[in-house]
RNA sequence: GGCAGAUUACCCGAGUGGCCAAAGGGGGCUGACUGUAAAUCAGCUGGCAUCGCCUUCAUAGGUUCGAAUCCUAUAUCUGCCA
């Protein structure tokens, strides 16, 4: 199991002014719910205590909405305490009831190959140096051995229908006309049984997770209740929100993912870059380590000064950096620099070139195309009618001047150094396109 | 099981034989403005070899010079009656 820190994360620390992480934890709005407030602040004050978020593998790769958990996880790790990354391999295998429908069962082979995904991921955010090191786990571990009989008996004993009956997830889907198998039905029985798992093995005794997962994360402390007669604890960050009402961490419908192959570092930067005034500050709360001071400052450029948008571009750097590293993340904003700053893209020398467009979608050509066939290729419209379109409306360019003549073929000399093409198509869609010099091939 | 009604482009929804690639709204895209923002205004929003042609109005057949519109069968959904 590939079991890597990202190098940002030796240089994280909470902020000092807080009393203590509890305090922090509740001013960066981390806090939804959660278990007594009184014994829960006692306990994150007192000594280490091992907790735990779980991930289940429903897709190649983590979302935002996973990185503010891993971040909690990290922020509670820097006040000392033991972080358990669980993975889901056996609960991936069932899957969380929607409110909405019923998902379709991915195969066991695709579950394993996403657990292996999602841990190499969780670790990158986690310290498993120190005297609090972080561990992996996955809950396919022990729940595979266990047979339907012993499951049923030791497990389902104490769970009561009628509480079950009443998660929010659950009774929406029953007043739904999805209705609800029992398969997920019974994801809330596994949900416990890990916390119960790692409360035996570890002492572990807080569960972290979003809010919508409450209803999970409570069926955890009370069977550790039931079972072992001990009171744990649970803590249910918010559904993070845009203002407008939009869904936070999607981009044009889709969601921003922290695997490069599936959302490029350009794309995530500028997801970063474009949040709204009205968010900035908590955003910066949430995904970044800097402290209160230094988020009130740049919350007071908002105001002053909202053209420079300060805020958006250390948010930007800032969470860029974490997740795709420094040194992608400056390509990043040199790519974007170039190409929304004055803009003359022919005078850049190839290595220069190259680097900056290193993050952006890129597509091939062959020589002599004309204006249409070079935006198709670029990926950037979906067809030829969709391209003349484009032109039509003013909105495409070729090395950043604007171009017209739909037919006109690219003349050898536009190509910068000799191959490639910088195609924008709007304000902020670029692609490159590389020319190649033969004439076969293409579609 | 019986009767009635529905099924239209990304979504909602108009259209009941030709003037329908199909009203309107939402969403999206592009342009102007701007802070790579918001708001606002304007245009675009099936495909292609773009003055024209092709495919599309649940699916498969049929009537007709001509069908999203009429008929038949099938599938799915919604009411009402058993």
């Amino acid at each position: 199991m590939p079991v890597e820190s990202s190098p940002s994360v030796k240089a994280q620390h909470n902020d000092a002014s807080f009393a203590n992480i509890w305090a922090e934890l509740k001013w960066r709005g981390l806090v939804h719910i959660s278990t007594d407030e009184v014994e829960l602040e006692k306990a994150l004050s007192g000594e280490p205590l091992s907790y735990y978020c779980g991930f289940d593998p429903t897709a190649p790769s983590l979302h935002l909405g996973h990185l503010v958990q891993l971040l909690t996880m990290r922020r509670l790790q820097l006040a000392g305490h033991r972080p358990i990354g669980l993975v889901g391999g056996s609960t991936g295998l069932i899957g969380d009831p929607r409110p909405t429908s019923e998902r379709t069962l991915n195969t066991k082979e695709t579950v394993a190959e996403w657990v292996g995904f999602l841990q190499a991921q969780v670790s990158r955010y986690l310290d498993f140096d120190g005297t609090n090191p972080a561990q992996m786990v996955n809950n396919l571990d022990w729940t595979a051995p266990l047979t339907a009989i012993d499951f049923l008996r030791e497990i389902g004993k104490h769970f009561r229908v009628g509480t079950m009956i009443k998660k929010d997830a659950v009774s929406a889907r029953l007043n739904s006309d999805a209705g609800i198998s029992y398969t997920e039905f019974s994801y809330q029985l596994l949900q416990g049984l890990d916390f119960l798992e790692l409360f035996r093995k570890y002492d572990c005794t807080l569960q972290t997770g979003g809010s919508d997962q409450w209803g999970n994360l409570t069926a955890g402390v009370d069977l550790i209740h039931r079972a072992e007669g001990r009171s744990v604890h649970a803590i249910g960050t918010p559904l993070i929100t845009n203002s407008d009402g939009s869904k936070f961490g999607k981009s044009e419908g889709n969601a921003i993912w922290i695997d490069e192959k599936l959302t490029s570092p350009y794309e995530f930067y500028q997801f970063w870059l474009n949040t709204a005034d009205a968010d900035v500050v908590e955003r910066l709360k949430v995904f970044t380590f800097m402290s209160r001071e230094e988020i009130e400052d740049l919350g007071a450029a908002v105001s002053e000064r909202p053209h420079l948008r300060e805020a958006q571009r250390a948010l930007a750097y800032d969470v860029c950096s974490l997740v795709h590293g420094t040194d992608v993340t400056d390509k990043v904003i040199a790519a974007s620099s170039a190409v929304f700053g004055r803009g003359d893209v022919t005078g850049l020398d190839e290595a220069t070139l190259k680097s900056v467009t290193a993050e952006l979608p890129r597509g091939s050509a062959q020589r002599g195309a004309t204006v249409v066939e070079v935006l198709v290729a670029s990926g950037l419209v979906p067809s030829n009618s969709a391209a003349r379109r484009t032109i039509g409306e003013g909105g495409a360019y070729v090395n950043n001047v604007k171009v017209a003549d739909a037919d006109a073929v690219i003349d050898d000399t536009e190509l910068l150094h000799g191959r490639y093409l910088l195609v924008r198509r709007g304000k902020r869609n670029l692609a490159v396109v590389e020319v190649g010099m033969e004439t076969a091939g293409g579609r």
